[in-house]
DNA sequence: ATAGGGTTAG
């Protein structure tokens, strides 16, 4: 702490260092408790005063530290007038935080304080309205490029080639990357990155070839637009061909294969990831800890738990935290979730969507409903995830009142219109407590449309409490929806056959045969036994997975 | 500046 805040001092005092340079404050505050004890002590020493420190310290609030944008926020708020840096420091902040909105209406501020922005705040505004798809305001900020004169600003173009390229008019991008210098990596990048985001790898990868010249972040781009669309084997032949790799390229990798379910190749990645040396950052312990969590690793989860410990001795970052509460979570460790979420200083509403979710999945719905009305007690704001969550508590729990009570409380106190999985929830809560009709009901006065699944659950339960009427009522429903689901088919079979209904069953066998539907065999995977080490976690080279079979009842419903 | 991660019904 005292070695932060003499490092501030020099810093201040050094005249003749560059701002945009890594200043030490930068480097080294990674955690919202350490810049509030720089902050502090900064208040002792008579320094929270000087403009430079106080814009060192948004930097690292707004920029280095990515849960700490709300104390950027306060901070920026007792400068009366802040310089252009310090407006687009903010900006990018926002731009890269959960809730870009604020970019957007920061740059508004700036107008009306009549603060001109230069090229660097173009990207940054640009940036905000990609993430939130907001074309029409990215448009309006195209005509801002224009008018301060920045279009034939090579940061001005390529923010708007990226813009246009990722959720505008990609032919409006082709038309500003034609008028860019041939040999501007950057504009380059954009244009192919929107094309592979846009799904077209074909294009994508034609401009990659042709490009004049590339630098890593092409390359990066390219495995992107590769592993997000699933496609982890081009994926991996730039990666071995790729000349030089950085900790994103890994990253990308890793999460790909996560992405694409193959969770030992995440695993082995990340093995050798280690073994040439890269150092893994808070992206790429995300992704292993969603690995772990997809696939039940729980002992691997714990020991990068372990790790993490290590690395991060100030506290773990929120994300990290949020992440660690699903992995014990899905894995089966609900009182290891707690532990976490219990030690944890900084909570946002995905900390508490993570342990309510995680416990209502676990069958304990009273304490997940009990931290819910903690969570509103203490005045944070449930989003629509939340609403979920507590929904399939009540669902479970037989809560068929509380939940009616949440439902209406989600859009009269907070606001939030029902989508489709809160109506689902509803279902299945009416559907579980045996309410069929009243199931019905609610489906056809519903104001979505419902979908297969809200179907489907609906002939679930019907299936459990044996109504036939119901199941056929459903299943027509469902049937109308020309889907080609083999479990639909399955169901309705399986409720005819529990009511000894057999030429039910046999009318439901001939459909699923004359549509060419087939089931196929059921399964699960668990770990069994494991055997040899690994460089990386001390004693795990491989896992040796068994394939329980599907039990015996499940083959009345098997096709032949 | 352009590239990487995140919780949600059956």
């Amino acid at each position: 702490m005292f070695n932060c805040g003499v490092m501030i001092r020099k810093k201040i005092t050094d005249k003749s260092s560059n701002l945009h340079q890594q200043s030490p404050l930068r480097r080294n505050c990674t955690n919202i408790k350490t810049l509030k004890q720089i902050h502090a002590s900064m208040i002792v020493d008579g320094f929270d005063s000087n403009p430079s420190a106080l814009r060192e310290l948004i930097y690292a609030s707004a920029i280095s530290i990515p849960s700490a944008i709300n104390y950027a926020h306060q901070l920026f708020a007792q400068i009366t007038r802040p310089d252009l840096f310090t407006w687009n420091t903010m900006i990018r902040g926002s731009a890269q935080s959960p809730n870009p909105i604020t970019a957007v209406s920061l740059f508004t501020q700036m107008e009306k304080r009549h603060v001109r922005p230069d090229n660097c705040t173009f990207p940054f505004v640009l940036k905000a309205c990609t993430k939130l798809s907001w074309v029409k305001t990215g448009c309006a900020v195209h005509g801002k490029v224009v008018k301060f004169g920045f279009e034939w600003n090579s940061f001005g173009r390529n923010a708007l080639i990226y813009f246009h390229a990722n959720c505008g008019d990609i032919r409006v991008a082709s038309e500003l990357f034609d008028g860019s210098e041939k040999d501007d990596v950057v504009a380059w990048s954009a244009l192919t990155a929107g094309y592979a985001r846009r799904g077209e790898l074909g294009v994508a990868r034609k401009l990659f070839n042709e490009m004049p010249v590339k630098d890593l972040v092409s390359w990066n781009v390219m495995i992107t637009g590769y592993a997000k669309r699933g496609e982890m084997e081009s994926a991996r032949e730039l990666f071995d061909e790729v000349p030089k790799r950085d900790v994103v390229t890994w990253n990308v990798m890793i999460a790909g294969y996560v992405f694409s379910g193959e969770h030992e190749r995440a695993l082995e990645m990340f093995e050798e990831m280690r073994r040439v040396g890269e150092q893994p950052d808070e992206v790429t312990m995300l992704s292993l800890l969603c690995a772990c969590a997809d696939s039940g690793a729980l002992d691997i989860g714990e020991k990068i738990h372990c790790s993490l410990l290590e690395m991060h001795s100030g506290g773990l970052s929120i994300l990290l935290g949020n992440a660690l509460i699903d992995m014990y979570a899905k894995c089966g460790s609900i009182q290891k979730a707690l532990e976490v979420f219990r030690g944890m200083r900084e909570k946002d509403v995905s900390t508490w969507n993570s342990i309510i979710g995680g416990l209502a999945f676990h069958g304990h719905s009273e304490e997940s409903i009990r931290l819910f009305e903690e969570m509103r007690r203490l005045k944070i704001r449930p989003n629509e995830i939340t609403f979920v969550e507590v929904l399939v508590a009540c669902s479970h729990a037989g809560e068929v009142k509380q939940g009616h009570r949440y439902f209406n409380l989600m859009r009269d106190e907070y606001n939030i219109a029902p989508n489709i999985k809160h109506c689902g929830c509803m279902v299945d809560m009416l559907g579980r407590a045996g309410k069929l009709e009243e199931a019905f009901e609610f489906i056809d006065t519903m104001e979505i449309q419902p979908n297969a699944i809200v179907w489907r659950t609906l002939l679930g339960a019907s299936r459990v409490h044996g109504n036939v009427e119901l199941g056929r009522r459903a299943n027509e429903r469902l049937l109308g929806m020309r889907n080609d689901q083999s479990g639909d088919y399955v169901l309705l079979s399986n409720i005819y056959a529990s009511q000894g209904v057999w030429d039910g069953v046999e009318t439901v066998r001939k459909l699923m045969d004359d549509s060419g539907v087939r089931k196929e065999v059921g399964g699960s995977l668990i770990e069994t036994n494991y055997v040899g080490s690994t460089p990386l976690f001390g004693d795990r080279d491989e896992y040796v997975v068994g394939l329980v079979r599907p039990p015996v009842a499940f083959v009345v419903t098997a096709p032949r």
